[in-house]
DNA sequence: CGAGGTACCTGACAGC
DNA sequence: TGCTGTCAGGTACCTC
């Protein structure tokens, strides 16, 4: 589901409910263990209980959380996972797990986060993923926060947030159609298919344009673009077209204002011309054929 | 290097 | 009702 808006909005959730929070309380279903889980579980376990979360963090799509060890925990959400945080119930781990009313069947991994100064109740950090394509990760002995181990992160390239001009065009540098560039974590992270498609129409750039083809204008339209609509993004809190939700089970709405994802068929809010769909690096993508020109060359 | 396909999983929905 | 095919926010791996 997420996206570098939703992502963010998790991890802006998380701090204020699990920072400081010591780690009392793990378990995992099989699902979780078969699928999300990359670290050894014993290695796992031994590395996450009884340490507190120093801070929540977001690298790309990735929810990094250092522990008070210099262990670092690391979620990436897949295409469906969540992050939610529960109140504690006041039975037994066990018992909740299988109990279909008190928790929900896709919830495989739960961790329960003691608060050590007594102050607050318990609460409890569920991670649900319909399809287990998330991950979980525990990194121990992290000397450089830059540097964790695990596929994909240390290869991402600029925070598409944060993207300078130059670092921008260093990515476009590439005969790739932009959307195929846009969704390259290594080039610029964050962008996933959403995104891509409302700044490709933002920008007005045909999605099947090569990136170096693009002329300086362009490259700065296109980059505008991005953190404009990431920014929106993240002022409403994400978009929920289907599964995503933050971490207190509320949907986000910037898909009230999407303009040409999904809306195939309808007609574009610039121009009037129908919003058509394409397949380009494997992806549904959506656009104005008017609006964002020709493409390729 | 890049493009295109497959695979990982489950569920929703359309059409017959 | 139930089958089949398609689609879904992501990423990794394979072959050409």
């Amino acid at each position: 589901m997420p996206e570098l808006p939703e992502v963010e909005t998790i991890v802006r959730d998380l701090r204020p409910s699990i920072m400081g929070r010591v780690i009392t309380g793990l378990i995992m279903r099989a699902k979780a263990l078969n699928h999300l889980l990359k670290t050894d579980p014993r290695t796992f376990s031994q590395g996450v209980m009884n340490q507190s979360v120093v801070t929540v963090l977001r690298k790309g799509k990735y929810i990094i959380m250092p522990l008070s060890n210099n262990s670092v925990l690391v979620f990436h959400l897949g295409m469906t996972g969540k992050i939610l945080i529960k109140d504690s119930i006041d039975v037994d781990f066990i018992d909740q797990l299988s109990n279909n009313d008190l928790v929900d069947k896709h919830t495989h991994f739960l961790m329960e986060l003691m608060d050590p100064s007594g102050e607050y109740e318990d609460v409890e950090l569920h991670f649900n993923d319909v399809r287990l394509f998330g991950n979980i990760w525990l990194v121990p002995d992290v000397q450089n926060i830059e540097e964790l181990d695990v596929p994909g992160l240390k290869e991402l390239g600029p925070d598409a947030l944060g993207i300078s001009d130059k670092e921008f065009a260093i990515a476009m540098s590439s005969s790739r159609p932009v959307k195929a560039i846009l969704l390259d974590q290594s080039k610029i992270a964050g962008v996933g298919n959403i995104y891509a498609d409302e700044a490709c129409f933002c920008a007005k750039i045909h999605p099947t344009t090569k990136g170096s083809s693009l002329t300086e204008e362009q490259q700065e339209r296109l980059r505008f673009a991005i953190k404009t609509v990431l920014k929106q993004g993240i002022k409403f809190r994400g978009s929920s077209t289907s599964d995503y939700v933050s971490t207190d089970g509320g949907e986000g709405s910037y898909q009230k204002y999407h303009r040409v994802y999904q809306k195939t068929g309808q007609n574009c809010v610039e121009c009037g011309t129908i919003i058509v769909r394409i397949k380009l690096s494997g992806r549904s993508t959506h656009f104005c054929p008017s609006c964002q020109g020709e493409g390729k060359a």
